[in-house]
Formats: C-alpha cells, sequence, structure tokens
DNA sequence: ACCTGAACACCGTTCAAGT
DNA sequence: ACCTGAACACCGTTCAAGT
C-alpha cells in the first residue's frame, strides 16, 4: 500500500496530540506507519518541510475572518489560539514552523492581518510589521499558557504560582489583545501623508 | 585542572559565537573543554540549565535602566535587542530559555518592565502580562531580523525579500515598539477605578 | 568532591540497491 | 516511482568506578 503525504501528516499529527512534540520523530513515525525512515524522505525534503505540514493542518481551522478590522483581529487571533491549544504541544510546534518560515497557513493569516492594519489606517509600510507583532503576541502568549496548562495537568499541581498568572487565560489573552489593538488604533495614519486619512 | 560553572559558560558562549546553536551540544563543548560529557553532569543539572546560564550571559548588558516609563520600557527593550543580537543565534537561545522559564536575566527584565508598566497606569493585575507582551515582541522581532541577517552573511543573497522587510531593521523595531507603547498609553487604568487615577 | 569510561537508548539524513 | 536496509555521524543522560 502506497504512503501518501496526508497519510504521513495524520499520523504525525496523531503522534504529537498522543505524545508531545519531544517525542515526534522521523524514526518513530516511520514506525508508526510500518515504513523505514528513509521513505519518508522520498515525500518531505527534511524534518522540518514535515513539522511545517502538520502546522498547517493544525491552522485548517483558522478561516478567513469578516466585519471591522477591529473583528478581524481578533476574531483572527483567538481562532488562531484556539487551534494552537486543541493540540499537545501546537503552540510550539507552530512557533517554531512560523519562524522557519515553513508554515504556508501562518503566512496566509499574517496577510490577513496585515490588510487589518492597513484597513486600520496603519501605513501600508508598517502594515505588515503590525501584523507580525499581533502573531508575536498570540503565540508567545499561548505557548506560555500551554505550557502551564500541560505542566499541571501532569500532576505537577504549580505552587499557586503568584495569583493572578493562572487565572482565566481567556481574559488575560483578551486584555493583551487589546492593548495591540489600541496601540494599532493610536497609529493610524499617525505617520502616513494627510491624503491618506480619507480612507478613515 | 578543575573545571568551574565560569569556564563552561565561556566555552559555550565561544562555541555559540563560532558555530551557531545547533553546534552547541553537551559532548562538543565537553570536547572543547577536553573533558569527559559526564563531567557537565556535575555543574548542570541538564542542557536546559546550562543553556539558561549562557542565556543569562549573553543578558548582563543589559542592566537597569532609568526615567519615565516611556524611556524605561524603550531603553531597555533596545538594550535586549542589541544583547540579542551580538551573539549568533542569540535571539533563538534566549527565546527558548525564557520559554522553558531557565534564564534569570530575563525574568529580572520581566520585573522592570512590569514596573513600567504599573508606573504607566496599567491595572496592576495586568501590568504583568502588558510587560510579557513587549518581551514577546523583542524576541519574537529579533529572532526574526537574526535568521535573515545570518541566511544572507551565509551568502544567500535573498531575493529583495518584498523591499520593505530588510529596510532600516532598527527603525522598525522602533516603530513595532511604539505600537506597544501607545497601546500601553492607552491602556492606563482604563479599567482601574477611578481612586487609582490620582497617581497620574 | 569531582571526574572518567562506557554504556543506554536514541536521533536526522543519505543512498545504493531493490521492486 | 517509491521504498528498503544499512550505514554515517552524531545526540543527551546515567552511573559504577576511580582519584
Amino acid at each position: 500500500m502506497q504512503l501518501h503525504k496526508r497519510d504521513v501528516v495524520d499520523a504525525a499529527t496523531t503522534l504529537l496530540d498522543s505524545y508531545g512534540i519531544a517525542d515526534l520523530t522521523m524514526r518513530r513515525l516511520a514506525r508508526e506507519l510500518a515504513v523505514s525512515p528513509g521513505a519518508l524522505y522520498w515525500h518531505f525534503a527534511n524534518k522540518q518541510e514535515l513539522l511545517g505540514a502538520v502546522a498547517d493542518r493544525i491552522l485548517e481551522s483558522v478561516g478567513d475572518v469578516g466585519g471591522g478590522w477591529r473583528d478581524r483581529v481578533a476574531g483572527t487571533c483567538c481562532r488562531l489560539r484556539d487551534a494552537l491549544l486543541s493540540h499537545t504541544d501546537g503552540a510550539e510546534l507552530v512557533s517554531a514552523s512560523f519562524a522557519a518560515g515553513q508554515s504556508e497557513a501562518m503566512a496566509r493569516i499574517l496577510t490577513q492581518l496585515t490588510a487589518a492594519a492597513a484597513d486600520a489606517g496603519v501605513d501600508p509600510r508598517h502594515a505588515e510589521l503590525a501584523a507580525r507583532t499581533v502573531v508575536y503576541y498570540v503565540l508567545g502568549f499561548t505557548v506560555d499558557e500551554q505550557s502551564r496548562l500541560q505542566w499541571d495537568a501532569a500532576g505537577a499541581e504549580l505552587p499557586d504560582d503568584q495569583s493572578v498568572l493562572s487565572e482565566d487565560p481567556s481574559a488575560r489573552f483578551g486584555f493583551g489583545l487589546r492593548l495591540l489593538v489600541d496601540g494599532i488604533a493610536a497609529h493610524r495614519d499617525a505617520q502616513t501623508p494627510v491624503s491618506a486619512k480619507k480612507f478613515e
């Protein structure tokens, strides 16, 4: 029976959910698929590319969001966080793939956020940076949240962690998000020529 | 001759600067120090802890900054970025150590930024999140900047990269920073009781 | 107290050779 | 076209035993 890219990504995702990113190795994946390790290299150039494909699978549920620029930013970020949280080490894996430039889905999300920032009135030259800043936040926050989550799901029973850090992560996420959205709002054409202000 | 923690961190930093994070392995480090790999485990519990010590060494130059809260945030962030950029893969290494909770220096920087955010008038319950958001930005931005930097220093000669992404990284860094500072300013006691506003 | 030697249980990647 | 088998060149970590 022929091995297809889809099967490989399926098996990789299952491995990830069951044992985490540390156990998502090429050799283990090959064993799970009952093929030799070398077989994977017919379908993927290297491990990074395979992880990129897993990242894209994880992000499938993050579709396009409509509405005003604020709703589009908030909606995209919330969906992104939800997607990351629904797989073991999802945030870490996507974060690494994004940094390595291996996730098409993250590139797509970045494009959407860039468009939203531009709609908010951010200088087009800086709209992508505004979008990246938002992405850095979502990834950083969620990597952090997930590591705490998984740490005490593993029965670690952390020592009451300065009280606030673990209280309602969704509310905390929302706060940081508002901070960024307000920053973008404050920068709407702050340094664009006056002629561009008509779009508002 | 006895091996000291300092010698190990020195050698590790040299290895990092010369060959990058991928070649900073326990075995290679031991070889460089002319000891057996096991010797390192007398001084450090594991590789993560050693990397944390290297991260702290990299961040030594990021001291305390004075002035108003805006200057303190901007100053700390600029020094942090400079420190990261002055070692090969510095941003990646510190980013990983921060995520793993292994860098005391990053904890200290986070405390400083938290104090600055509190001074800005951010609800004390959310000041640390504001600080974390800033840290996520600096780390995310600099990891990105450094990977591009090192990529074409290695003679890759990237395909003119959408024109803007590579133009004056420091200016771009400053833009994103202002976005965050403005976001913090917009949030000054936005949801604190009126009684707290007297501090302004 | 501090380190060696040797082992344990793995890795990612390549590539001639097979079907 | 797609995969196997086997090798290459490594890893992090542990631990009895030595000094």
